[in-house]
DNA sequence: GTCTGTCGTAACAGTAAGCGTTACGACAGG
DNA sequence: CCTGTCGTAACGCTTACTGTTACGACAGAC
C-alpha cells in the first residue's frame, strides 16, 4: 500500500489553526502552517481547499487574509477529516474484470467487497473516535525538547 | 489513498488453488491463475512468491511444476495475506520532518503514531477474523450466471 | 541425454497518485 | 493604488504498481 500522509497533514493543518486561534489571532496563512509542516504553501492550500469543501474551515481573502475553523476541534473527528481528503476505498478489486466464466472469477468480487465493507465500516469507527481536540492535545502533551 | 488491488488478487489466488486442489489437481499454474483473474502470468509467480516468503503456498520446478497450498485454507486469515503482501503502513507520516521547534511540528508526530497504531491493530484483528477458507465459501455462495 | 513445460527473475514501458515549485490572476482592506 | 494572501493552473519529479517480453534454471517424461 502506497502510505498516505494527507490525513496526517490535515490533521496537522487543524491542530495549528486551533492553537493558533487560541493563542488570540483571527487567522491562519498557509505560509505559516507551511513552515511547521515544513512544506509548500500551495500543498498546505490545495488541503485546506478539500477541508474548506467539507465544510471543516473558512477562508478569507484580500488583505488580512487566511484560514479560520468553521467548527469547534472537539467537534471535528478524523473520520470527518479522512473522508475530506481521502477519496477512494481502502483496498480495490482487479484491474480488470475476472474471468466471469470461472467460478472464482464469477465470485470474488462479491464475496471480497463484503469483507472490505465491514473493514472499512471498523475503520470509520475508530476515525470517528478520535476528535481533533484529542489530537492537539495529544500533541501538547508530547515531551518538551532539552533547553 | 491510492487503493490497491494486491489484497484482492492474493486472496484470488490462494482461493483458486485451493479449490482448484479440491478437485484433485496436485498443482496449480501461474497460467491458469493468471486466466482466471484476468491479468498476466508473471504478476502471479510474483504476487505467489511473496506468499511463498510467508510459508502461505510452495512451489515446484520443473515438468509438472506448479503451486500448491503450504496450509489448509482454513488456517489462513486475510491478515496472513495482508501481511505477506503489504510492507507498509496504513497511514504515513510527513515526507520531511517538521519544524521541531513550533509546539505542533514537534508534537505531531508522536501524537499520530499512537492513534495509527490503535487503529492498525483493530484493522489487523479483523483481517484475522476472515480466513480463506470463508472466503472460498462467500466465492462459492455467489448467485451463478443464468444458463 | 534430450525435450518439454513451468518457475524465477531481470528489464523496461506505461499508468497513476502525490508532492514540490513557479507563476499569475482575484480579491479586499489600508 | 498598494499590499498580502488566496485560488488555481501548469509542470517536473518521485514512487508504486501493473503488464509485458525475455531468458536461464530446473526436473520429470521419454
Amino acid at each position: 500500500m502506497s502510505a498516505n500522509s494527507r490525513l496526517t497533514l490535515a490533521a496537522h493543518a487543524l491542530a495549528w489553526i486551533g492553537l493558533y486561534q487560541r493563542q488570540g489571532h483571527e487567522v491562519a496563512t498557509s505560509e505559516g502552517i507551511a513552515a511547521s509542516a515544513n512544506t509548500n504553501p500551495v500543498v498546505i492550500r490545495r488541503l485546506l481547499g478539500e477541508l474548506r469543501k467539507a465544510g471543516l474551515v473558512e477562508s478569507r481573502r484580500g488583505a488580512g487574509a487566511g484560514w479560520s475553523l468553521a467548527r469547534e476541534l472537539g467537534s471535528i473527528t478524523l473520520l470527518d477529516v479522512y473522508e475530506a481528503v481521502e477519496p477512494g476505498p481502502l483496498f480495490a478489486m482487479h484491474r480488470t474484470t475476472p474471468d466471469q466464466g470461472c467460478v472464482v472469477g464469477h465470485g470474488i468480487q462479491p464475496a471480497m467487497r463484503d469483507i472490505y465493507q465491514d473493514i472499512e465500516e471498523t475503520l470509520r469507527r475508530e476515525l470517528a473516535g478520535v476528535t481533533l481536540e484529542k489530537v492537539l492535545s495529544d500533541v501538547l502533551a508530547a515531551p518538551r525538547q532539552a533547553l
